[in-house]
RNA sequence: GGGCGUGUGGCGGAAUGGUAGACGCGAUAGACUCAAAAUCUAUUGAGGGCAACUUCAUGGGGGUUCAAGUCCCUUCACGCCUACCA
């Protein structure tokens, strides 16, 4: 009799098994009913971690269930291949970013095919592969073609002594990660996606993601950021040295146009340039103020410039050049309202200018309504303002609109925060953009019959610059049309243009097409996609408008790409510091005599918060050396026990050798039933159990399909300690015991794979656990009884078990005359009595 | 500044407006053991009582209700995201 179960032999043996078998291949046959099962695909950056670890326990547990349902499942993996930290190795390590990339992979596939995924490995990708992004490439040419991609100028973070173009989370504190060096804006011409174009649909659609989290439809909606008000223009009046008349400004609160008392224009705003070109101060301004920096006090530079104010002729108005208006978002200008915008107001009080109050709260008079350092942004009436005073805010706007639109002075416009997709880098590491610059300036796409636009071969990356630029004899080339010479595009995509898509190519993965209509149509949309919170803007809403361009482009029919998304939370882990220096978990202990956390040389260590595990704060476990230890089955229990998914998670030495512990005590009731001395069981409590076994299924399957894992495990605690009971006693028959046994092992699949495929198999189960039908409920409802508490004036007295079907009056027959009832309700009067069937009585005296 | 979320035992966490604390961890005591580990058994929100029992408890303060962790108002604390978006 084995007493432990030993997952060293178990656990690669089923693996194994399940590879010989097939059982995870995807069915081909597209009449059955489908479930698609997506964990964000990881970045081959080395090795899994711990969040890795509980995003595809979370997706085994949907995909192995939904099998277990007689669905047809798809669960596949693959790989976000391209980006910066292959670069980074080519040049600190001098490796080579692709074998650096396909060595990572090799050595993560096995990883995690230690966890025991029910993955169809067939449908493997790995988006660095030609065979994936020369579709892309495709793609992007049809986007060309269709308008939805174009080049214009636009800022980059270059950093001067590396010579190269940051991304913007290698700027830190505005200086470059690696040199240290202050970053500048520099224009470069790059190529765009028209995310723009969908702004309306991104963010109507949101209303029909019924199985995304609230909060990440908010963050989309606010991104999207639509806002409605009215462009209006501004006649510049005096010293007019341009040949520009107006200057047009964006408002959503027309209504405080007379409470205007400057106008302030971007750095970046063509009039401002026109300026500076005559005005080596404002030159200066411009060159001192363009760069981003949110800490940076608000400072504007008075130009000669005033405009008219247009409802109010006598009115004129300053214009200033401000820091603090951004260029790309309505037309790079506005006219300042102090007295109802804080920032407005914060200019003002620096530069000494009018702040005339024009909206007065509820139920304030007008004399005691002072403006001094904070803006007033609430609800109110106008005031000050002639034709409008008394008016609401809404009706304000329309009647400025109403007298403004006559004189073609004003138009209704809804603006948008989502700007287009900026899509180059420049970069190695990336998928070449498939587009030639020819020597006639006509910029034109590659042949799609020449695709792929392969990235050449190289040994690593010296330090600074794309190495793109310096190979001639791929930049070098010329054009399939007319044969002149032309240069390649060196710039490669933004790899989230990887991500956008690659949920598609698993349900075609090796096909020639790029997409086949008949399996998307059957797969598509995912039914439950699960990943980190962190992606709940950029990635998803890149794919969101992915899906619909590619619909527009014809390759399908269909407008979300994802019906169900699930945000689990961050692996935690308590910190430790010694002399300001982060300690790993491995050298420190707790010592149980002095009650304080010390390291090896017995030094008190400094407790720091609990943390998101990472490498800097030195607070990460690695995950190959728990499943190692204790077995993916242990670390699988231990991902989905306690915390709710959505929660984040701490990760504790106790915590996971309890879930050891369980594992074991599992497996010990077993073997200990089937290989043990099989008489003298009674039955008694065989029809107990039955019932509890019922309502655990009944439990596991709400549970599990509202994505409350936590409790699906307290279930299976309850059902295992009812059996123990059991066994302990031999309280039910030994066939009962094993057909127990059996449908546990099947309830146990989706969550402990391994040992519930060695149990299935101890009882003389046939064929595969895996392969099993989900156990079925049993339809009879077992116990008649029911409890139910009995109140005086809601507070609980008495709980007593009583026949399920009790009336109102029956129940009251029981317990009028109980002792404990009777103290309360003798000498009184019973007012009323509320009944709420099997569960309370409430007697109101 | 804006948005979102969370506050329940020593800890992680359960509770369609209807028995607060399921389940797990930890702790205490006992059994087994030469001893420990493992395992098993019992107890475990706080206070009072020999006891039957009883009082108090879901961040704080109000309210609605026969009944509030849950609904409403108000207030405090913490966390996350986002930010000159006119």
């Amino acid at each position: 009799m084995s007493d432990r179960y030993n997952h060293k032999i178990s656990e690669p043996f089923w693996q194994n098994e399940w590879s010989q078998k097939k059982v995870f291949e995807t069915e081909n046959d597209l009449n059955k009913k489908k479930y698609y099962v997506l964990e964000m695909f990881p970045y081959p950056s080395g090795k899994i971690h711990m969040g890795h670890i509980r995003n595809y326990t979370l997706g085994d547990v949907v995909a192995r269930y939904k099998k277990m349902q007689g669905f047809n499942v798809l669960h596949p993996m693959g790989w976000d291949a391209f980006g910066l930290p292959a670069e980074n190795a080519a040049m600190t390590e001098k490796k080579n970013p692709e074998e650096w990339t396909y060595s990572n992979i090799g050595v993560m596939r096995n990883q995690l095919k230690s966890m025991g995924l029910s993955i169809d490995w067939r449908r493997e990708i790995a988006t660095c592969h030609p065979d994936y992004y020369k579709h892309e490439q495709s793609f992007f040419i049809d986007l060309f073609n269709n308008g939805l991609a174009y080049k214009k100028n636009s800022l980059v973070n270059w950093d001067p002594i590396d010579k190269t173009v940051l991304a913007n989370e290698q700027v830190i504190d505005g200086r470059g990660w690696r040199s240290g060096a202050l970053v500048e804006q520099k224009h470069l011409s790059q190529w765009f996606l028209k995310t723009s174009a969908y702004s309306n649909e991104l963010l109507a659609d949101i209303e029909k993601l019924d199985n995304w989290p609230n909060k990440v439809k908010i963050m989309q909606s606010n991104w999207i950021g639509k806002s409605e008000g009215q462009q209006i223009k501004f006649k510049i009046s005096q010293n007019n040295t341009t040949n520009i008349e107006y200057i047009e400004i964006y408002t959503t609160r027309a209504d405080t146009l007379f409470g205007a008392s400057f106008c302030a224009l971007s750095t970046q705003h063509p009039l401002s340039i026109h300026l500076a070109k005559s005005d080596n101060k404002l030159n200066q301004f411009i060159e001192e103020n363009q760069n981003k920096d949110p800490d940076k006090e608000k400072n504007g530079y008075k130009t000669k410039l005033y405009v008219e104010h247009p409802l109010k002729k006598d009115l004129e108005i300053p214009v200033f050049v401000a820091n603090f208006i951004l260029m790309d978002y309505g037309s790079g200008a506005i006219f300042g309202c102090p007295a109802h915008d804080q920032r407005d107001l914060d200019f003002a009080i620096k530069y000494n200018l009018k702040i005339l109050p024009v909206i007065l709260p509820k139920n304030t008079k007008k004399e005691n309504f002072k403006i001094n350092n904070v803006a007033y942004t609430e609800d109110g009436t106008l005031i000050n303002s002639y034709f409008l005073d008394g008016l609401s805010i809404k009706d304000a706007q329309e009647a400025v609109y109403k007298k403004l639109k006559d004189k073609n002075l004003s138009t209704k416009k809804t603006n948008f925060k989502l700007r287009d997709w900026g899509l180059s880098r420049q970069r190695y590491w990336g998928c070449p953009i498939p587009m030639l610059y020819r020597e006639d300036g006509s910029i034109v796409p590659v042949d799609k019959n020449d695709l792929p636009v392969k990235l050449p071969k190289i040994k690593f990356i010296s330090e600074g610059g794309n190495p793109l630029n310096t190979i001639e004899n791929w930049k070098n080339t010329t054009c399939p049309l007319t044969g002149m010479k032309a240069k390649r595009e060196t710039d490669t995509f933004d790899t989230f243009f990887e991500s956008s898509w690659y949920f598609l190519r698993y349900c075609n993965p090796r096909s020639e097409e790029a997409l086949e209509k008949d399996k998307i149509d059957y797969w598509m949309p995912v039914d439950q996609y699960i990943g980190g919170v962190e992606h709940a803007i950029l990635h998803l809403l890149y794919s969101r408008f992915f899906v619909k361009a590619l619909r527009d482009l014809k390759y399908f029919n269909f407008d979300e790409p994802f019906q169900g998304l699930f945000t689990q939370g961050m692996v935690t882990h308590q910190t430790y510091k010694l002399n300001k220096k982060w300690l790993s978990p491995e050298e420190v202990r707790y010592d149980e005599i002095q009650k304080k956390y010390l390291n090896e040389k017995n030094v008190e260590v400094e407790v720091g918060k609990i943390e998101k595990m990472s490498k800097s704060k030195k607070n990460v476990v690695d995950p190959t050396e728990i499943i190692k230890t204790y077995g993916a089955d242990t670390a699988r229990w231990f991902m989905l026990s306690d915390s709710p998914p959505e929660r984040d998670l701490e990760w504790t030495d106790v915590g996971i050798s309890s879930s050891y512990k369980f594992i074991n005590r599992i497996w010990r009731m077993v073997s200990g039933v089937v290989d043990g001395d099989k008489s003298g069981y009674s039955d008694d409590n065989n029809k107990n159990l039955n019932s509890k076994l019922n309502t655990c299924i009944i439990n596991i399957e709400k549970n599990v399909e509202e994505f409350h894992f936590n409790k699906s495990i307290a279930n299976i605690y309850e059902l295992v300690n009812n059996i123990q009971k059991a066994v302990e006693n031999k309280s039910a028959s030994y066939e009962g015991l094993i057909d127990l046994f059996k449908k546990m092992s099947l309830i146990l699949q989706p969550f402990v794979p391994h040992l519930s495929e060695e149990i299935w198999r101890k009882v003389g189960g046939k064929g595969l656990a895996v392969s099993q039908k989900w156990p079925e409920k049993t339809k009879e409802v077992i116990e008649t009884n029911t409890k139910t508490a009995i109140q005086i004036n809601g507070k609980t007295r008495l709980i007593i078990s009583l026949p399920r079907k009790y009336k109102e009056n029956e129940v009251f027959e029981v317990i009028k005359n109980d002792k404990k009832i009777d103290k309360y309700i003798k000498n009184k009067k019973i007012k009323k009595i509320i009944f709420v069937p099997e569960k309370i009585l409430n007697i109101v005296v």
